[in-house]
RNA sequence: UGGGACGUCGCCAAGUGGUAAGGCACCGGAUUUUGGUUCCGGCAUUCGUAGGUUCGAUCCCUACCGUCCCAGCCA
């Protein structure tokens, strides 16, 4: 056995349970989980966090791990969110090989072990309607009591069950329930329905069904029949693993999954609700499930963020039983860490203001600068950007009035611009509303490539783009969807939509340098002193970038400035 | 007020009877042609509260407080 270091392998309360497992030979030695989605809407960071775990888990300890659709619902799921999920899940860089399975390729043998169920004298078909149903069962403080149905003999609730399953009830009319105890003080084992009538259109079985299982039952004997050893899920079934238990247990089935509940993950500033999810996206708040605002996996994808990056991420939050909301700062710090060694550097202006270098001559031709690709990463290489006599600064990078400690450019101050020349600011010229639209400024030409032999020093660097050069891009300036810590936090009659932001998406024309033109959808790229961008996957295209902000560079100076 | 769970630094999180790891954030300082990166240093006498057991408790016991989940023919 394999001793990892402490500082790579993360300890947490499932590996030490299955580490005892493994320990006691429990399933001789196997570790075999599953990824369980229901295909009713995209993968988001939250599932991620899932993946990570169930993948991560049987990685770690030579097991596999199966990616299978809980399927039983027909009205809520699509083959769309199953395309969705697939690939989801590849791009996060997991693996099932060849065990990709739906729930709805257990219908057949689901429902022989229903017809167990009620050969046991386990289950009954009760014809109770809903509201009947609800009533009976009692609240959290008082018992239920038992439907009028459930002493049916077994012959009876067989013949009931078959009919069910031959099409000749309507919906709702029936249902199968398991006879368990209406007076447990765990609602969950009230005599659950087993099985419904829904006469839907399955993306998988079509209309071979018209009888479809609950999830209880389906999940446990899926696992079941999958040879699953440890079946994770999340805190909110924690109340369920008796019945989980229990239908496993009656059954007699060779073998019995553990399951294991973690704390499922929230996030600052975002909701991760698939309900909510999908009202963002019916009702047009954002442009789709994968909008790059969305905390979808496509979502991130498209807003730059990668597989590795959020498969870190998913390791340094940990897994525990305790709720927690984990701040978004920490997923941006995830995805710097990862983009500063990876990404290539360019100049980009997002806000440009134009500079006239007065004493540059009118007929300079060929001035290339050299510039390093990533200074992370010595193998990226260099590439020359192209000098001119005019050129664009960041606005941001001009004050006429600067504060104390402001390095950049101010009526009279020399900085230098990245890997070219230094300039010094001369004249400040203004429109008639008093707002500055262009700087004249000297160079040094002797500060070619950004010394000065005399050893002079500048306080500060900026980029810039040249006019004559650069071309046009449109960037994407993305924000957080909601203005709250908690979206969910709302006075009464408000709800998470009013905490929508207003500004989470601002559009710009930017200046980039003339490579940036052609660069390929999926590309990620530094912006000097701005952030970091990709370009995108589905709306980028040669000739006409489309560039999304995947997160800004840490910015000491305007978080001094705050204060 | 039934049942199930959880409470360790601003945020995440190890540790589970021998006297509080780590990461993020934050605060200093160094390096820097990105106010980026990197580096170095600081950052819980205290583990929801109160009792108890013990030579010794975050870890065991009791009570209390707080938070979350459960009354879908959803998953």
């Amino acid at each position: 056995m394999e001793n990892k270091p402490e500082s790579t392998a993360t300890n947490n309360f499932i590996k030490t349970i299955i580490r005892e497992d493994l320990k006691n030979n429990k399933n001789n030695g196997r570790v075999h989980t599953r990824f369980p989605p229901e295909p009713n809407g995209y993968l988001h960071i939250g599932h991620a966090k899932s993946i990570c775990l169930n993948f991560g888990l049987a990685q770690e300890f030579n097991g596999i791990t199966n990616l299978r659709f809980d399927d039983t619902n027909p009205t809520k799921e699509e083959v769309e969110y199953v395309d969705s999920i697939i690939e989801d899940v590849k791009w996060l860089g997991f693996d099932w090989d060849d065990r990709l399975f739906y729930a709805s390729d257990y219908f057949d043998a689901l429902y022989d072990y229903a017809v167990d169920l009620i050969k046991k004298g386990l289950a009954f078909v009760c014809e109770q309607t809903p509201e009947e149903i609800r009533l009976c069962r009692g609240t959290l403080t008082e018992p239920g009591t038992p439907s009028p149905y459930r002493n049916r003999s077994i012959e009876e609730n067989l013949d009931l069950f078959e009919r069910m399953k031959n099409g000749e009830f309507e919906d709702g009319s029936k249902t199968l329930r398991a006879k368990i105890d209406m007076s447990s003080p765990n609602i969950n084992m009230r005599d659950p329905v087993v099985y419904r009538i829904k006469k839907a259109h399955h993306h998988r079985t079509g209309d071979k069904w018209c009888i479809y299982p609950m999830y209880d039952f389906t999940h446990g004997l899926s696992d079941m029949l999958e040879g699953i050893t440890h079946s994770i899920c999340t805190l909110e079934f924690e109340d369920h693993r008796p019945l989980y238990d229990w239908y496993l247990d009656v059954l007699e089935t060779p073998c019995h999954p553990q399951q294991i509940e973690f704390a499922r993950l929230n996030i600052t500033y975002t909701v991760l609700s698939k309900r909510k999810l999908l009202q963002l996206v019916q009702e047009g708040h954002v442009s789709g499930w994968d909008d790059p605002r969305m905390p979808t996996i496509s979502g991130f994808r498209r807003r730059g963020y990668t597989p590795s990056a959020i498969r870190d991420f998913a390791e340094k939050i940990g897994v525990t039983k305790a709720e927690s909301i984990v701040e978004f700062s920490f997923l941006e710090y995830c995805i710097r860490e990862d983009l500063n060694k990876t990404a290539i550097r360019r100049m980009a202006v997002i806000n440009p203001l134009k500079v006239t270098i007065e004493n540059y001559p009118e007929d300079m031709k060929d001035d290339y600068l050299e510039a390093v690709n990533n200074p992370e990463d010595a193998s990226s290489g260099t590439h020359q950007i192209r000098f001119s006599k005019v050129i664009y600064i960041e606005k941001d990078d001009f004050m006429e009035n600067p504060p104390k400690k402001y390095f950049r450019l101010y009526p009279g101050s020399e900085v230098r611009l990245r890997y070219a020349y230094f300039i010094t600011c001369k004249e400040v010229i203004k429109d008639e509303n008093g707002e500055v639209i262009e700087l004249i400024c000297t160079y040094d030409p002797a500060s070619r490539g950004g010394n000065s032999p005399d050893g002079r020093k500048v306080q500060g660097t900026i980029h810039w783009v040249s006019a004559e050069f650069g071309k046009q891009a449109e960037v994407r300036l993305y924000d957080n969807l909601f203005l709250e810590e908690d979206p969910n936090k709302v006075p009464d009659g408000k709800t998470f939509l009013d905490n929508l932001n207003p500004n989470s998406l601002k559009v710009v024309t930017a200046l980039v340098e003339p490579d940036l033109i052609d660069a390929k959808p999926g590309e990620h790229y530094q912006f000097e002193r701005v952030g970091y961008f990709v370009a995108d996957y589905k709306e980028s295209r040669l000739g006409k970038p489309v560039f999304n902000r995947t997160v800004g560079l840490r910015d000491t100076w305007s978080k001094l400035m705050k204060k």
